[in-house]
DNA sequence: TTTAGGG
DNA sequence: CCCTAAA
């Protein structure tokens, strides 16, 4: 599992990278010097998960860090005019690159990583190479992802101690302050032959630029509290392991989820400023509400916002919760059955390539495909299904709905989901995942509790409603128990049964009748109204036929 | 995971 | 619709 987090990781990451450039091109313009970019590309491919606060240090300690897209002029011009780097020390950077080297006194053989910014495509050598100009020492290990996930990491903290502790020069790690030097570190270092030369050098090394880091600190919530102990100090492992792992832990779907719920307004009306953060000068301390839009490769707009999980910032995606549904094992075989229900596929299209950034439920995406899919293939069963029904009640039924109402239908489809509603702080509660049944979907149900029986909600699901990646089993459960109670409790079938709530869809009398039989036919009837309803289908049956056709 | 029920 | 206990 925390491979595949990783993984995940970067390739969010990568998307952040793309956006990062971008963003850069502008930017970088204006800056004081351009050549920076290469290494705030970079650098953003690293940074991708630290929250506002850090994207702040940032600022302080690159000379002019990824600006967030949402980073205001000012910050650059703060970061840029505060004069970063006073006097970077003659030696230290050779190239004299401005650039790199300026807040930070760190400059990593970036060009490892330049280009296609991806670990990921390197090789172990290659891995080896970026790792050692990044630590400074070699390394053995021949796990490529470890190396990976250490060399980001590495880089990643560097954006923390390199103020202070060390910088880097000619692929070597150098410290910059000997009181710094704890003995641990010593200790694990003295082994490499890199740290010879790091000792040399240790004494010219360049003046700590922490002053005016530290200014900007104080706006962002805590501090770079680590020294040279937290860089990687060949204890390899544990605690740098560790901290890997709570800096990246990625947030659990269901927070996503939540969050983005309890959010999701203050999203649509202000973007910037949450009721919290707003009165506060600084960074709100819980989660900088931030939207981020990035535009992944497959040209979806995905927001996300940065919230602060386990102290460090992560970027969370903004996701609307349409359903937790349980992922399916067998995709081919979800998709082979689908009952009929064409043009949702179009509105689906539509819907998915729509304006609407905050559809980054897979849901949506794969519905659209499934639904493609299933308009072709149809399970012969259903298919069965759907010719019979074209002369049964049912058919009548479905198709007069759909003239009347189709539009309705699928817009209800549309309108509905999202906007998903909760409780709010004054008691009013909004209706939160809710998408009413239409009457195709009712149609189906029944349908499909006729062929399956009532209580295989999974069979149901998995056959009749395919397509409808919302409408778990246990909500065709909970629909067949409504139905089941509209059709015993109103509508006596001779009598005035026009007495309907309002609110609600009225639900045909043919398919309450046909809900009532099959009930009948499950026992599922409610032992007082058993009795009422004695004599059976076939009549009904026949009477509504005739009704209809 | 799926069902069955209660809330 | 959500949540859970059971199976």
């Amino acid at each position: 599992m925390e491979v595949e987090d990783f993984l995940e990781d970067e390739k969010s990451e990568m998307h952040d990278v793309a956006n990062t450039e971008q963003t850069m091109g502008s930017i970088g313009n204006e800056g004081p010097s351009s050549e920076k970019i290469l290494l705030e590309s970079s650098e953003g491919l690293l940074k991708t998960k630290t929250s506002e606060a850090d994207a702040a240090k940032q600022n302080a300690q690159l000379e002019e860090s990824v600006p967030s897209s949402s980073l205001n002029d000012n910050h650059i011009d703060q970061s840029g005019g505060t004069g970063e780097c006073p006097n970077p020390p003659d030696g230290m950077m050779e190239s004299g690159s401005s650039a790199s080297a300026a807040g930070t006194g760190f400059k990593p053989d970036f060009s490892k990583l330049n280009g296609d910014l991806c670990l990921d495509k390197l090789s172990i050598r290659e891995l080896h190479e970026v790792f050692k100009a990044t630590f400074g020492r070699e390394t053995t290990v021949k796990d490529k992802l470890w190396l990976k996930r250490r060399i980001a990491m590495g880089l990643t903290n560097s954006c923390d101690i390199s103020t202070t502790t060390f910088t880097i020069k000619d692929n070597k790690l150098v410290k910059k302050d000997e009181e710094e030097c704890s003995k641990d570190v010593d200790d694990s270092f003295t082994q490499d032959p890199a740290v010879g030369a790091a000792d040399v050098n240790c004494k010219g090394s360049p003046t700590s630029h922490g002053s005016q880091s530290e200014d900007h600190q104080s706006g962002s919530g805590k501090k770079s509290r680590n020294n040279s102990m937290e860089i990687d100090s060949g204890s390899e492992h544990l605690n740098t392991e560790q901290r890997a792992a709570k800096r990246i832990r990625k947030p659990t779907k269901r927070y996503i989820e939540e969050l983005s719920e309890v959010e999701s307004r203050d999203y649509s009306q202000k973007l910037i400023s949450s009721p919290k953060s707003v009165g506060l000068g600084q960074i709100s301390p819980r989660s900088c509400l931030r939207p981020v839009k990035n535009v992944p490769s497959d040209g979806r707009t995905v927001v996300t916002r940065l919230d602060s999980l386990g102290g460090s910032g992560v970027q969370v995606p903004y996701v609307s919760r349409v359903r937790r549904s349980r992922p399916r094992k067998n995709v081919m075989a979800l998709m082979k059955f689908n009952p009929s229900d064409m043009g949702m596929a179009a509105k689906l299209v539509k819907k998915a390539l729509g304006v609407r950034s905050s559809q980054t439920d897979d849901d949506i995406g794969s519905k659209v495909l499934k639904r493609r899919y299933t308009d072709q293939i149809q399970q012969p069963f259903f298919a069965e299904l759907e010719k019979e029904r074209q002369n049964s009640v049912m058919g009548r039924i479905e198709r007069g709905e759909n003239l009347g109402r189709s539009q309705e239908d699928s817009s209800g489809d549309n309108s509905d989901d999202n906007v998903v509603t909760v409780p709010t702080a004054k008691g009013g509660m909004r209706r939160k995942h809710h998408r009413a049944w239409t009457l195709g979907e009712v149609m189906k149900l029944v349908e499909g509790v006729s062929k399956c029986g009532a209580g295989r909600w999974s069979e149901i699901k998995r056959l009749a409603f395919a397509s409808y990646s919302y409408r778990t089993s246990v909500d065709l459960k909970d629909k067949w128990r409504n139905l089941l109670k509209a059709s015993f409790a109103q509508a006596p079938p001779d009598d005035g049964m026009n007495s309907r709530k309002p609110t609600s869809m009225p639900i045909p009398e043919p398919i309450l009748v046909r809900v009532r039989e099959l009930a009948e036919m499950n026992a599922q009837v409610p032992p007082n109204l058993s009795s009422s309803k004695p004599s059976v289908g076939s009549r009904n049956m026949h009477e509504t036929k005739s009704g209809y056709l």
